[in-house]
DNA sequence: TCGATTTGGTTGAAGCGTCACTCACCCTGC
DNA sequence: GCAGGGTGAGTGACGCTTCAACCAAATCGA
């Protein structure tokens, strides 16, 4: 019913060629970008690019405090990465646990004074460093080509059936909160 | 000499509200991206994206080997990243490691029959993905954007003092070689 | 009210990526 | 020749991410 070739899906689409060069281009400039932001930010602050968007969640709260679940969907985390990560940076003295009084099960992470200062160190350099790599590189034009592409890929990861693949906290209402990378944490 | 607020650089350089808007939607979509194309990849055939970028390199090579340096110079690795992922998928039998007779230090990594049929399997379904994902959502504007967009960025992390940041094997003639995701593999 | 289910969160194991280190081999100058 | 340095590759440890299983508190249904 189905030989090697053609596969199950008749026909094989393919990419074109404008495709092909679009999508290396990306899948190559988006692993050097990680890759980059990471070190560069390792090498700046003593904290991880994951622990910069925790902290960043954490300081954009009023009270500087978070309930895990939360937490997890606002970021697009799993849980169980959300409950591992909180371990490591809580043993590192960047947040801290605290019980919640209004449902047992549930807990707070609470941003300490060290975890603080670290974000106040980290952000401007990178905020910088994101200016470096992408924004002094791009007219006015092509940064609103960027974020039009990106919303729509985005929005169509997390509505519809797609939304349902990927085993994270159901994020529910992600489209609104997740202010996420390289905002200034405050002010 | 430097107090807390303003940082060593004298004035921080934050994101303006569209570069906010643009980078924010960027990282989330990459994220999520990265997250749905690994999911469909293992869900598909049984392969993780990694593993199918070796052998997309490996079939992409005449006789089907390729030294390892060569494999990490061209997908941007560390070599020893290459050298523990190389060691998974021999167990798995994917490929299979083999002397060099013109250099006693090198390796080939050299494609298995196993290695060609989960690739056989692999790319058409990975194809259709990228398509469903994202070039069914783009127009040809967009498409032709987000190419040059990555391109520009790609060059940027690639060249230059960035170059050096990053200790992956200095990716010399990186620009040339490289066909890495998305591509048909072979025909 | 009591059992069943859902929900918030944790845990342990296993795969992956990086770092620092090592080893073996190659090449050059002397 | 051979000492020194460079290069191709592998290793072990550690941190990160996912998966599956688990637990306890909360909620739902009858």
């Amino acid at each position: 019913m189905c030989q090697l070739f053609p596969y199950a899906e008749a026909v094989t689409r393919w990419l074109d060629p404008e495709q092909q060069r679009a999508w290396r281009a990306y899948v190559r400039m988006q692993g050097e970008l990680n890759a980059h932001l990471s070190r560069r930010m390792s090498v700046d602050s003593d904290i991880s690019m994951a622990d910069f968007a925790v902290l960043v969640q954490l300081t954009d709260t009023p009270d500087e405090r978070v309930r895990v679940l939360e937490l997890a969907r606002s970021l697009h985390w799993e849980k169980s990465r959300i409950s591992h990560h909180v371990a490591r940076m809580e043993k590192r003295g960047l947040v801290r646990r605290e019980n919640c009084s209004s449902d047992g099960r549930g807990s707070f992470v609470v941003l300490t004074d060290q975890g603080r200062s670290a974000i106040e160190e980290a952000a401007p350099a990178h905020a910088e460093t994101v200016h470096e790599l992408v924004f002094d590189l791009l007219t006015d034009a092509e940064v609103e080509a960027l974020g039009s592409i990106s919303e729509k890929i985005f929005t169509r990861l997390t509505t519809g059936e797609c939304a349902a693949v990927v085993a994270r906290c159901d994020a529910d209402d992600a489209m609104e909160v997740v202010p996420e990378e390289g905002g200034c944490p405050e002010a």
